[in-house]
DNA sequence: GTCTGCATGTAACTGGTTACATGATTAT
DNA sequence: ATAATCATGTAACCAGTTACATGCAGAC
C-alpha cells in the first residue's frame, strides 16, 4: 500500500488538490511510483474516510473548485509508522523482457525494433533526468533534509534508466542479423 | 497481459504442469516477471477455455495427477502475435524509494537499516545471477537462439542489480550520520 | 510425529486500469 | 470551430495477493 504514503509524503511538503498530486506524480515521486488521476481520488477519499487527511474546498474563478488535501496528525503519524516498517523489495515486471526472452517464438525483427525504440525512450527519459540533475543539484554534497532525499531518488531514476540503456544496446548487439541467418 | 505470454514461452521450451511452472518462474522468467502459483493456475484454466493450451492429466505413483499443459497451435499463433506488437515500458514502482523520499517524515536511521538490508538481498542475488552466468554462460559470444536469449535476460537482471546494490550504497553513504545530527 | 515436497484448487479481497461523463476557460 | 487545461467523479473490469483447504509420500 504505498500510494497512500506516496501521496502523503507529497502532501507533507505541500497541500493539493487530487488534480495537482497527479501532475506531481508525473514527476520526482512519480519516476518510481506512478498513478492514474482516478486511483488518486479513490486513495484521497479513503484517506480522508480514515482521517489521515483534511480537506477544503476552496472557489476558483474561471476554474471549477477544488478540493485541497492536507495532512492531518493521524497520517502524519502513519506515514512515520509506515516508514519505519521493513518492505519487501517490489518483484519487478518487464513485459520487453518477457518478449526478449521468447523471441525465439516470434519475429526477431519485431523485437529487435521493439528494443530499439524502448532504448530511446529511456534514453530520452535519462537525458531528462540528468538535465534536472544539472538543474536541481549543482551541488549534491551540500544537500540536506529533503532535497537530499529528493537528489537520491533522482539518482536511482538516472541509474536505473542508464542500465537500462545500456542493456538496450547489449540486446541490439548481440541480435543483430548475421551472416548465415536466412529470413524471407 | 504478459503473464499469459510469459506462460506460453515456457511452454514453448517444454510442456509442464501449473505447479512445474510456478517452480520455474521463481527462475530465468521470474527474474522480471513473478507469479503465485494461484495466479498461474487461473491463466492457464483461461488459456485453456481459449484454446491456446492443450491438457492432458497425467497419473503418478505417489503423487498426485498432475495437469501436463502444451502449446496448441492457436497459442503459438497469439505469442508471436503478441512478441511483433508494440509494449508500453512496465511503470517501475519501488516502495523503498518512496521511503527514501519521504525519509524527512520519519525515522532516518530505521530508512537507513530498510536500505541496507535491501543492499544486502539484492547483493545476494546478484552473486546468484554472476552464478548462473558462470555456470551456464561461460563463452557468449557463440551463443544463439533461446540460449542467447535467456543469457540476455539474464544480463538485465544482473545490470538491474548491480545498479540496484550500487545506490543503496550511494544511498548509505549520503544518509550516514553526520556531526551535528543529534538524536535522542 | 512433524516438516518438506508434490499437486491442485476455491474465495475474498486489494490495487490499478480503462472508458466514460461533465463543464467552464483559454489558446490556436 | 476545436483542442487543451483545469477539475472531479462513476462504473466496470482486470490483474494479482492472501488465506485457506485437501491429501499423500518421504525424510529427519
Amino acid at each position: 500500500m504505498a500510494l497512500e504514503h506516496a501521496l502523503l509524503v507529497s502532501l507533507s511538503e505541500r497541500a493539493g488538490s487530487g488534480y495537482e498530486l497527479a501532475r506531481r506524480f508525473d514527476k520526482s515521486i512519480g519516476y518510481f511510483w506512478s498513478a492514474t488521476h482516478q486511483q488518486i481520488y479513490r486513495v484521497l477519499k479513503r484517506m480522508e474516510e480514515a482521517g489521515w487527511v483534511t480537506v477544503e474546498s476552496v472557489a476558483q474563478q474561471g476554474k471549477p473548485d477544488k478540493k485541497v488535501y492536507a495532512v492531518a496528525p493521524a497520517g502524519a503519524d502513519e506515514l512515520a509508522r509506515w516508514i519505519a516498517e521493513p518492505v519487501e523489495s517490489t518483484p519487478t515486471r518487464d513485459e520487453l523482457g518477457v518478449k526478449v526472452r521468447g523471441a525465439a517464438h516470434g519475429d526477431i525483427d519485431a523485437v529487435r525494433a521493439e528494443v530499439a525504440r524502448h532504448r530511446a525512450e529511456h534514453a530520452r527519459r535519462l537525458e531528462e533526468y540528468q538535465l534536472s540533475e544539472k538543474k536541481f543539484f549543482p551541488v549534491p554534497d551540500q544537500l540536506s533534509g529533503t532535497a537530499l532525499h529528493q537528489y537520491l531518488v533522482l539518482r536511482a531514476g538516472i541509474r536505473a534508466e542508464t542500465g537500462y540503456v545500456e542493456w538496450c544496446d547489449e540486446v541490439l548487439q548481440a541480435l543483430r542479423p548475421r551472416k548465415g541467418d536466412h529470413r524471407p
